[in-house]
DNA sequence: TCATGTGGCCGTCAGGTACT
DNA sequence: AGTACCTGACGGCCACATGA
Protein backbone atom coordinates (compact mmCIF):
# COMPACT_ATOMS: atom_id res chain seq x y z
CA UNK A 1 0.00 0.00 0.00
CA UNK A 2 1.22 3.41 -0.85
CA UNK A 3 0.81 6.99 0.85
CA UNK A 4 -1.95 7.88 -0.83
CA UNK A 5 -3.93 4.74 -0.56
CA UNK A 6 -3.04 4.72 3.09
CA UNK A 7 -4.49 8.13 3.25
CA UNK A 8 -7.33 7.67 1.05
CA UNK A 9 -8.41 4.74 3.20
CA UNK A 10 -7.67 6.49 6.41
CA UNK A 11 -10.28 9.59 5.20
CA UNK A 12 -12.93 6.96 5.17
CA UNK A 13 -12.75 6.46 8.94
CA UNK A 14 -11.92 10.20 9.53
CA UNK A 15 -14.38 12.52 11.07
CA UNK A 16 -14.11 16.43 10.09
CA UNK A 17 -13.19 17.24 13.84
CA UNK A 18 -10.35 14.34 13.51
CA UNK A 19 -9.16 16.05 10.47
CA UNK A 20 -8.33 19.43 12.87
CA UNK A 21 -5.27 17.62 13.62
CA UNK A 22 -1.95 19.59 14.25
CA UNK A 23 1.00 18.92 11.43
CA UNK A 24 3.33 20.58 13.46
CA UNK A 25 3.91 18.24 15.69
CA UNK A 26 7.00 15.38 15.44
CA UNK A 27 6.23 11.99 13.87
CA UNK A 28 4.78 9.60 15.98
CA UNK A 29 4.26 5.70 15.10
CA UNK A 30 2.18 5.50 18.47
CA UNK A 31 0.61 7.45 21.08
CA UNK A 32 1.55 6.41 24.70
CA UNK A 33 -1.22 8.22 26.38
CA UNK A 34 -3.80 10.99 25.95
CA UNK A 35 -5.64 13.28 28.41
CA UNK A 36 -8.68 15.65 27.90
CA UNK A 37 -8.06 18.88 28.56
CA UNK A 38 -11.02 20.88 27.56
CA UNK A 39 -14.14 19.63 26.03
CA UNK A 40 -12.92 20.50 22.10
CA UNK A 41 -8.91 19.87 22.97
CA UNK A 42 -7.17 16.40 23.83
CA UNK A 43 -3.53 16.35 24.12
CA UNK A 44 -1.71 13.56 22.78
CA UNK A 45 1.52 12.22 24.05
CA UNK A 46 4.49 11.14 21.94
CA UNK A 47 6.65 8.69 22.66
CA UNK A 48 9.40 11.30 22.52
CA UNK A 49 7.91 13.33 25.26
CA UNK A 50 6.31 16.18 23.07
CA UNK A 51 2.66 16.52 22.52
CA UNK A 52 -0.14 17.09 20.26
CA UNK A 53 -2.95 19.04 21.01
CA UNK A 54 -6.02 17.81 19.20
CA UNK A 55 -8.71 19.22 18.74
CA UNK A 56 -12.52 17.37 18.85
CA UNK A 57 -10.95 14.34 17.71
CA UNK A 58 -11.91 12.61 21.06
CA UNK A 59 -15.34 13.22 22.25
CA UNK A 60 -14.14 12.04 25.77
CA UNK A 61 -16.43 14.57 27.80
CA UNK A 62 -19.29 13.77 26.23
CA UNK A 63 -21.33 11.55 28.37
CA UNK A 64 -22.39 8.64 25.99
CA UNK A 65 -20.53 6.99 23.39
CA UNK A 66 -24.29 7.44 21.34
CA UNK A 67 -22.77 10.81 20.10
CA UNK A 68 -20.07 9.48 18.15
CA UNK A 69 -21.93 8.37 15.12
CA UNK A 70 -23.61 11.67 15.40
CA UNK A 71 -20.78 12.99 14.00
CA UNK A 72 -19.90 11.03 11.28
CA UNK A 73 -23.73 10.97 9.96
CA UNK A 74 -23.38 14.94 9.76
CA UNK A 75 -20.24 14.54 7.74
CA UNK A 76 -22.37 11.72 5.18
CA UNK A 77 -25.09 14.58 5.09
CA UNK A 78 -22.99 17.32 4.11
CA UNK A 79 -20.95 14.89 1.22
CA UNK A 80 -23.87 14.03 0.16
CA UNK A 81 -25.38 17.54 -0.53
CA UNK A 82 -22.13 18.30 -2.04
CA UNK A 83 -22.96 15.45 -4.36
CA UNK A 84 -25.86 16.74 -5.01
CA UNK A 85 -25.38 20.19 -6.03
CA UNK A 86 -22.47 18.31 -8.25
CA UNK A 87 -23.98 19.17 -12.19
CA UNK A 88 -23.24 15.93 -14.02
CA UNK A 89 -20.47 17.15 -16.01
CA UNK A 90 -18.44 17.97 -13.58
CA UNK A 91 -18.78 13.72 -11.95
CA UNK A 92 -16.82 12.46 -15.16
CA UNK A 93 -14.35 15.47 -14.66
CA UNK A 94 -14.57 14.69 -10.58
CA UNK A 95 -13.85 10.80 -11.44
CA UNK A 96 -10.96 11.76 -13.72
CA UNK A 97 -9.32 14.08 -10.68
CA UNK A 98 -9.97 11.22 -8.34
CA UNK A 99 -8.35 8.63 -10.58
CA UNK A 100 -5.02 10.65 -10.39
CA UNK A 101 -2.82 10.36 -7.86
CA UNK A 102 -2.36 14.03 -6.52
CA UNK A 103 1.06 15.62 -5.26
CA UNK A 104 1.68 15.60 -1.84
CA UNK A 105 1.24 19.46 -2.03
CA UNK A 106 -2.28 19.37 -2.90
CA UNK A 107 -3.46 16.31 -0.45
CA UNK A 108 -2.18 18.76 2.18
CA UNK A 109 -3.68 21.42 1.09
CA UNK A 110 -6.78 19.73 0.95
CA UNK A 111 -6.48 18.53 4.43
CA UNK A 112 -5.87 22.44 5.40
CA UNK A 113 -8.48 23.85 3.37
CA UNK A 114 -10.84 21.55 5.76
CA UNK A 115 -9.50 22.44 8.83
CA UNK A 116 -7.15 25.13 9.96
CA UNK A 117 -4.90 23.71 12.48
CA UNK A 118 -3.43 21.41 9.08
CA UNK A 119 -0.81 24.12 7.95
CA UNK A 120 -0.84 24.70 4.02
CA UNK A 121 2.11 23.79 2.42
CA UNK A 122 3.70 27.36 0.94
CA UNK A 123 5.71 28.31 -1.94
CA UNK A 124 9.23 27.31 0.05
CA UNK A 125 10.78 29.35 -2.77
CA UNK A 126 9.56 32.54 -1.84
CA UNK A 127 10.03 31.89 1.48
CA UNK A 128 13.53 30.89 1.00
CA UNK A 129 14.59 33.84 -1.37
CA UNK A 130 13.04 36.20 1.78
CA UNK A 131 16.01 34.66 3.98
CA UNK A 132 18.04 34.77 1.76
CA UNK A 133 17.84 38.39 0.70
CA UNK A 134 17.81 39.33 4.31
CA UNK A 135 21.47 37.36 5.07
CA UNK A 136 22.97 38.12 1.55
CA UNK A 137 25.58 40.97 1.23
CA UNK A 138 25.11 44.54 0.44
CA UNK A 139 26.30 43.25 -3.82
CA UNK A 140 22.93 42.72 -5.52
CA UNK A 141 23.75 39.08 -5.88
CA UNK A 142 22.86 36.93 -9.66
CA UNK A 143 22.78 33.85 -8.47
CA UNK A 144 21.86 31.66 -5.31
CA UNK A 145 22.20 28.42 -4.45
CA UNK A 146 21.61 26.00 -1.91
CA UNK A 147 23.38 22.72 -1.51
CA UNK A 148 21.89 19.55 -0.46
CA UNK A 149 23.53 20.28 3.22
CA UNK A 150 21.29 23.05 3.35
CA UNK A 151 24.10 26.01 2.95
CA UNK A 152 23.33 28.97 0.27
CA UNK A 153 25.90 30.52 -1.73
CA UNK A 154 25.76 33.59 -3.34
CA UNK A 155 27.36 34.96 -6.28
CA UNK A 156 27.55 38.14 -6.80
CA UNK A 157 28.08 39.99 -10.50
CA UNK A 158 31.18 40.79 -9.56
CA UNK A 159 31.85 37.55 -9.34
CA UNK A 160 32.57 37.09 -5.26
CA UNK A 161 30.97 34.09 -4.23
CA UNK A 162 29.47 34.14 -0.44
CA UNK A 163 28.04 30.91 1.69
CA UNK A 164 25.84 31.25 4.44
CA UNK A 165 25.19 28.00 6.24
CA UNK A 166 21.33 27.04 7.12
CA UNK A 167 22.18 27.73 10.97
CA UNK A 168 23.49 31.33 9.63
CA UNK A 169 19.95 32.01 7.88
CA UNK A 170 17.82 30.78 10.15
CA UNK A 171 19.88 32.06 13.39
CA UNK A 172 20.95 35.30 13.99
CA UNK A 173 20.87 36.41 10.52
CA UNK A 174 24.30 37.68 10.27
CA UNK A 175 26.41 36.35 6.90
CA UNK A 176 29.06 34.06 7.26
CA UNK A 177 31.76 36.28 8.11
CA UNK A 178 35.17 35.37 6.45
CA UNK A 179 33.76 33.39 3.14
CA UNK A 180 33.59 35.89 1.01
CA UNK A 181 36.21 35.04 -1.71
CA UNK A 182 36.53 36.23 -5.50
CA UNK A 183 36.66 33.53 -8.49
CA UNK A 184 38.63 30.83 -6.60
CA UNK A 185 39.83 27.57 -8.06
CA UNK A 186 39.22 26.03 -4.91
CA UNK A 187 38.60 26.46 -1.42
CA UNK A 188 37.43 25.08 1.21
CA UNK A 189 34.14 26.20 3.17
CA UNK A 190 32.51 24.95 5.87
CA UNK A 191 35.39 22.77 7.18
CA UNK A 192 33.51 19.33 4.97
CA UNK A 193 33.20 20.32 1.51
CA UNK A 194 35.33 22.10 -1.43
CA UNK A 195 33.95 24.41 -3.84
CA UNK A 196 35.88 24.26 -7.06
CA UNK A 197 35.52 26.74 -10.12
CA UNK A 198 35.08 23.92 -12.70
CA UNK A 199 34.47 25.93 -15.95
CA UNK A 200 36.03 24.41 -18.86
CA UNK A 201 34.74 26.95 -21.51
CA UNK A 202 33.10 30.06 -20.64
CA UNK A 203 30.74 29.33 -18.84
CA UNK A 204 31.30 29.55 -15.25
CA UNK A 205 30.69 26.40 -13.83
CA UNK A 206 31.11 25.69 -10.24
CA UNK A 207 31.07 22.26 -8.50
CA UNK A 208 30.98 21.45 -4.47
CA UNK A 209 32.21 18.62 -3.42
CA UNK A 210 32.80 16.87 -0.70
CA UNK A 211 36.25 15.66 0.58
CA UNK A 212 35.02 12.13 1.46
CA UNK A 213 33.00 11.00 -1.48
CA UNK A 214 34.33 13.26 -4.41
CA UNK A 215 30.76 13.45 -5.17
CA UNK A 216 30.08 16.94 -7.12
CA UNK A 217 27.01 19.00 -6.40
CA UNK A 218 27.58 20.62 -9.79
CA UNK A 219 26.52 24.76 -10.20
CA UNK A 220 25.87 26.08 -13.72
CA UNK A 221 26.12 29.87 -13.63
CA UNK A 222 24.18 31.22 -17.23
CA UNK A 223 26.95 33.16 -18.91
CA UNK A 224 26.23 36.13 -21.30
CA UNK A 225 25.81 35.50 -24.87
CA UNK A 226 28.78 37.52 -25.62
CA UNK A 227 31.15 35.34 -23.87
CA UNK A 228 30.26 32.08 -26.15
CA UNK A 229 32.52 30.71 -29.09
CA UNK A 230 32.14 29.74 -32.46
CA UNK A 231 28.19 29.11 -33.48
CA UNK A 232 28.97 25.37 -33.21
CA UNK A 233 30.23 24.88 -29.75
CA UNK A 234 27.88 27.66 -28.73
CA UNK A 235 25.22 25.31 -29.58
CA UNK A 236 26.85 22.69 -28.17
CA UNK A 237 27.44 24.88 -24.53
CA UNK A 238 23.77 25.65 -24.89
CA UNK A 239 22.88 22.10 -24.88
CA UNK A 240 24.95 21.41 -22.37
CA UNK A 241 23.88 24.98 -20.64
CA UNK A 242 19.99 23.57 -20.91
CA UNK A 243 20.96 20.35 -19.77
CA UNK A 244 22.43 21.55 -16.97
CA UNK A 245 19.48 23.51 -16.03
CA UNK A 246 16.97 20.97 -15.99
CA UNK A 247 19.34 18.80 -13.75
CA UNK A 248 19.41 21.31 -11.46
CA UNK A 249 15.95 22.54 -11.09
CA UNK A 250 14.61 18.83 -11.61
CA UNK A 251 17.70 18.22 -8.28
CA UNK A 252 15.43 20.71 -6.19
CA UNK A 253 12.71 19.15 -7.36
CA UNK A 254 13.35 16.07 -5.86
CA UNK A 255 14.49 17.50 -3.05
CA UNK A 256 11.56 19.41 -2.73
CA UNK A 257 9.31 16.41 -3.33
CA UNK A 258 10.95 14.37 -0.39
CA UNK A 259 10.49 16.94 2.08
CA UNK A 260 6.71 16.99 0.99
CA UNK A 261 6.38 13.34 1.26
CA UNK A 262 8.32 13.67 4.44
CA UNK A 263 6.41 15.76 5.83
CA UNK A 264 3.22 13.96 4.54
CA UNK A 265 4.16 10.56 6.07
CA UNK A 266 4.11 12.78 9.49
CA UNK A 267 1.18 13.50 8.85
CA UNK A 268 -0.74 10.17 8.15
CA UNK A 269 1.32 8.98 11.26
CA UNK A 270 -0.31 11.60 13.35
CA UNK A 271 -3.59 10.39 12.16
CA UNK A 272 -2.92 6.89 12.73
CA UNK A 273 -1.87 8.08 16.23
CA UNK A 274 -5.29 9.83 16.86
CA UNK A 275 -7.21 7.45 15.22
CA UNK A 276 -5.93 4.64 17.12
CA UNK A 277 -6.57 5.93 20.40
CA UNK A 278 -10.10 7.51 19.42
CA UNK A 279 -10.26 3.53 18.96
CA UNK A 280 -8.89 2.78 21.89
CA UNK A 281 -11.79 4.96 23.73
CA UNK A 282 -14.96 4.03 21.78
CA UNK A 283 -13.99 0.43 22.66
CA UNK A 284 -13.63 1.25 26.45
CA UNK A 285 -16.80 3.58 26.26
CA UNK A 286 -18.45 0.43 24.52
CA UNK A 287 -17.57 -1.77 27.33
CA UNK A 288 -18.31 0.47 30.11
CA UNK A 289 -21.86 0.84 28.51
CA UNK A 290 -22.37 -2.73 28.38
CA UNK A 291 -21.36 -3.40 32.06
CA UNK A 292 -24.18 -0.55 32.85
CA UNK A 293 -26.52 -2.14 30.88
CA UNK A 294 -26.14 -5.75 31.90
CA UNK A 295 -26.17 -4.43 35.36
CA UNK A 296 -30.00 -3.19 34.24
CA UNK A 297 -30.72 -6.37 32.90
CA UNK A 298 -30.38 -8.06 36.21
C1' DT B 1 39.60 -4.92 12.62
C1' DC B 2 36.92 -6.13 8.82
C1' DA B 3 32.93 -7.62 6.18
C1' DT B 4 28.15 -7.23 5.88
C1' DG B 5 23.56 -5.40 6.49
C1' DT B 6 20.57 -1.47 6.96
C1' DG B 7 18.66 3.03 6.74
C1' DG B 8 18.88 7.60 5.01
C1' DC B 9 19.90 10.85 1.58
C1' DC B 10 20.99 12.18 -2.94
C1' DG B 11 20.98 12.72 -8.16
C1' DT B 12 19.10 11.11 -12.28
C1' DC B 13 15.71 9.29 -15.41
C1' DA B 14 11.21 8.45 -17.08
C1' DG B 15 6.48 9.02 -17.17
C1' DG B 16 2.40 11.47 -15.94
C1' DT B 17 0.01 15.80 -15.11
C1' DA B 18 -0.94 20.83 -15.25
C1' DC B 19 -0.61 24.95 -17.55
C1' DT B 20 -0.20 28.20 -21.46
C1' DA C 1 1.83 21.06 -28.82
C1' DG C 2 5.27 22.59 -25.95
C1' DT C 3 6.89 23.40 -21.47
C1' DA C 4 7.30 23.11 -16.54
C1' DC C 5 6.53 20.61 -12.61
C1' DC C 6 5.86 16.44 -9.70
C1' DT C 7 7.01 11.99 -8.23
C1' DG C 8 8.12 6.83 -8.41
C1' DA C 9 11.95 4.00 -9.37
C1' DC C 10 16.68 3.10 -9.47
C1' DG C 11 21.39 3.04 -8.18
C1' DG C 12 25.21 5.07 -5.57
C1' DC C 13 27.29 6.84 -1.40
C1' DC C 14 27.76 7.37 3.51
C1' DA C 15 27.18 6.52 8.42
C1' DC C 16 26.20 3.34 11.75
C1' DA C 17 25.36 -1.18 13.91
C1' DT C 18 26.47 -5.93 14.32
C1' DG C 19 28.72 -10.27 14.20
C1' DA C 20 32.84 -13.04 13.13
Amino acid sequence: MDASQLDSSLNESVTDAEEDLSDTSPPASTQESVTAESSDVTVVQLPNGQTVQVQGVIQAPQPSVIQSPQVQTVQIAAVAELDDEEPAADAQKRREILSRRPSYRKILNELSSDSPAVPKIEEEKAEDEVQVSSTAPASVPTSIYQTSAGQYITISQGGTIQLAGPETLQGAGVPQPGAAISSPQQLFIQGRQVLIQAATGDIPAYQLRSPNSGLAQSIVMAASPSSMESPSSQHAEEITRKREVRLMKNREAARECRRKKKEYVKCLENRVAVLENQNKTLIEELKALKDIYCHKAE
